[in-house]
RNA sequence: GUCCCCAUCGUCUAGUGGUUAGGACACCGCCCUUUCACGGCGGCAACACGGGUUCGAUCCCCGUUGGGGAUGCCA
């Protein structure tokens, strides 16, 4: 037992236990404590959650924590709760509430306690729970764990500026209130000032633990500082709600985003404080932008429901945000749905390193979703895309065996194949099939079309077509390709110079599906039309 | 400043005390083709640096450098 591990400090001043216990084996086999999972029914099903705190949207650090919270219950059968840590009166709101939750669904990282759907151990929302809070706080004050301390923010700030003005170094708080006198103590209260509760830390020794990613994590208790446990607003501090409402909801893991490190020794006090045995810590590596800066705004977008708005899928979002930081191993297909993510799975696979967000990769992923998809699913996708551009079938293109329109529609998308990997360029790709009113590539046209050769071209293919098809009747694509190719053998060019303006003047623009298809779905009536159109520009 | 963490192609990563260090994204070239895309084939490209330990280090240890995090009565 080496005699580092060993805190020693006087007991007059320092009541609490211990740190850092004895040996250097893993704490979470002593059985000295209570462990919040040991009074669980169940206590081999791990218990994780995802606490946010509502002062801002869901964003892709928040949604990769969340995520493996949900990976990890899911593949072990244990159980995902959904927190919300709205301790901070100033900063929480209604709407990130609300737009964390969202989402949370969007993604479809459902949660099996938590907000709307309750549990055992709720309220979930922590500004539900403050007399839980206080009860504990009671039992650290009768204990000598915490004590007041009356220093305002204006003393704080002016003690700091004199440390540093001194050229010293401000190490957080200083222990001003630490051992005041009676007097002293008797004087504030006299005066009324208001204060907040700090947690007496120890001064020498070692609080460590072994993180669940990172092995062995360990800091001198000589650099922790008393941190305010309760504030004299009356709630209490994330520092110690967490620890609170972690062990009482016999939360076994704690997963969380590598910011938490430094948290964790304070907490692990607090557990020590309260008599209680510290779940399982691993703290997970930061998403940094590309730049491998701190991800922000200026990287492009960084919260989920703007990634929605881009047009990404939920699938692909969860896909690629488990594989920062987290891979399948070896040669595998890195493209896979939620239920693969968890049959795979592990925390012994998650890395420990940052990874950097590749707005590429993510454009990739998703591509490689919208390909898998079915073609119900596809159509799915696509009706609203449709639907909120106000684009209707024209009657007159209700033919070519399309019973109704989402046959119609279906054999549209159809005609894209892979070329529909984008819920954002898809309009685009689609609204000539709805108007002769569509987006056009000014560059394209010009090029392909505004030329007197092309004009020349365009009427000799516009005449073939209606002297060689029957303008009533729904034309099949090979009708077309069969005109195309014998016009331009009579006119002795390559089949390609018909095909090329065509395409331009029917869709506007130089990349579309195949064009026959195009134009058997355009229609004979409309394809003749759109190439005299353009060949009169 | 102080404390903590991290380090394999540009990026995400696999991997081992002895490998031609593997895959994916991006990029480049070729093929396919009515365009684009898809697909196929090929290419470029990495163990940060310096010391150890070892018969042998990308892998183990130390340091340096670089990057990140924390340093709040925010979470």
């Amino acid at each position: 037992m080496p005699d580092s591990l060993i805190r020693s400090s006087p007991a007059s001043r320092s009541p609490r236990t211990w740190t850092g216990q004895g040996p250097a084996t893993n704490p979470d086999d002593d059985p000295k404590f209570e462990r919040s999972s040991d009074f669980m029914s169940n206590s081999n099903q791990p218990r994780v959650r995802f606490a946010p705190s509502p002062t801002g949207f869901l964003h892709v650090g928040g949604a990769r924590t969340a995520l493996f919270n949900w990976l990890y219950a899911r593949s072990q059968g244990g159980a995902f709760v959904l927190r919300i840590e709205d301790t901070d009166q100033e900063r929480s709101t209604e709407e990130s509430y609300a737009a964390i939750l969202r989402g949370m669904e969007w993604l479809g990282l459902d949660w099996d306690e938590g907000p709307r759907v309750g549990g055992d151990f709720g309220p979930y929302l922590q500004s539900e729970r403050l007399d839980i809070y206080r009860e504990h706080l009671d039992k650290l004050a009768a204990s000598g764990h915490v004590y007041k301390c009356y220093c305002s923010a204006d003393d704080l700030e002016a003690r700091e500026k004199a440390v540093r003005d001194g050229g010293g170094n401000w190490e957080g708080y200083d222990g001003h209130c630490r051992d005041l006198t009676p007097a002293q103590t008797a004087e504030y209260e006299g005066q009324g000032k208001p204060f907040a509760w700090r947690l007496r830390t120890p001064d020498d020794g070692v609080t460590f633990w072994y993180d669940v990613i990172v092995d062995k994590r360990e800091f001198q208790n000589e650099v922790l500082v008393d941190r305010v446990v309760f504030k004299a607003d009356g709630f209490p501090t994330y520092q110690f709600a967490v620890v609170v409402d972690d062990h009482v909801m016999g939360i076994t893991h704690v997963l969380r985003g590598d910011d938490h490190v430094s948290n964790t020794p304070f907490q692990i006090l607090i557990y020590e404080a309260l008599g209680w045995k510290p779940p399982k810590f691993g703290h997970m590596p930061m998403i940094l932008g590309p730049d491998k800066k701190r991800l922000s705004k200026r990287h492009g977008a960084t919260s989920v429901e703007e990634f929605q708005k881009l047009g990404i899928l939920p699938a692909a979002m969860l896909n690629y945000l488990a594989l920062l930081g987290w891979s399948p191993g070896g040669n595998a297909d890195e493209v896979m749905t939620s239920s693969a993510i968890i049959k795979k799975f592990s925390l012994k696979k998650v890395n420990s390193s940052p990874a950097a967000f590749d707005y590429d990769k993510l454009n990739h992923i998703n591509s490689e979703h919208i390909k898998r998809l079915s073609a119900d699913e596809r159509l799915d996708l696509a009706k609203p895309i449709i639907a909120k551009r106000s684009w209707a079938l024209d009657p007159e293109w209700l033919i070519h065996g399309a019973d109704s329109t989402d046959a119609y529609l279906g054999r549209l998308l159809g005609t894209l194949g892979n070329r529909f990997s984008s819920l954002v360029t898809l309009p685009e790709q689609i609204g000539f099939f709805f108007s002769d009113d569509h987006y056009v590539d000014q560059e394209a046209w010009d090029e392909n079309v505004a030329t007197d050769e092309a004009r020349r071209l365009m009427i000799a293919l516009a005449d073939a077509i209606e002297e060689g098809l029957d303008m009533a009747v729904p034309q099949a694509s090979n009708a077309f390709e069969e005109v195309i190719r014998s016009t331009a053998e009579k006119l002795g060019v390559k089949a390609g110079q018909l095909i090329h303006p065509s395409r331009v003047a029917l869709t506007g623009q130089t990349r579309s599906a195949g064009i026959f298809e195009v134009m058997e779905l355009v229609g004979a009536p409309r394809t003749v039309r759109r190439l005299r159109v353009a060949a009169a520009s």
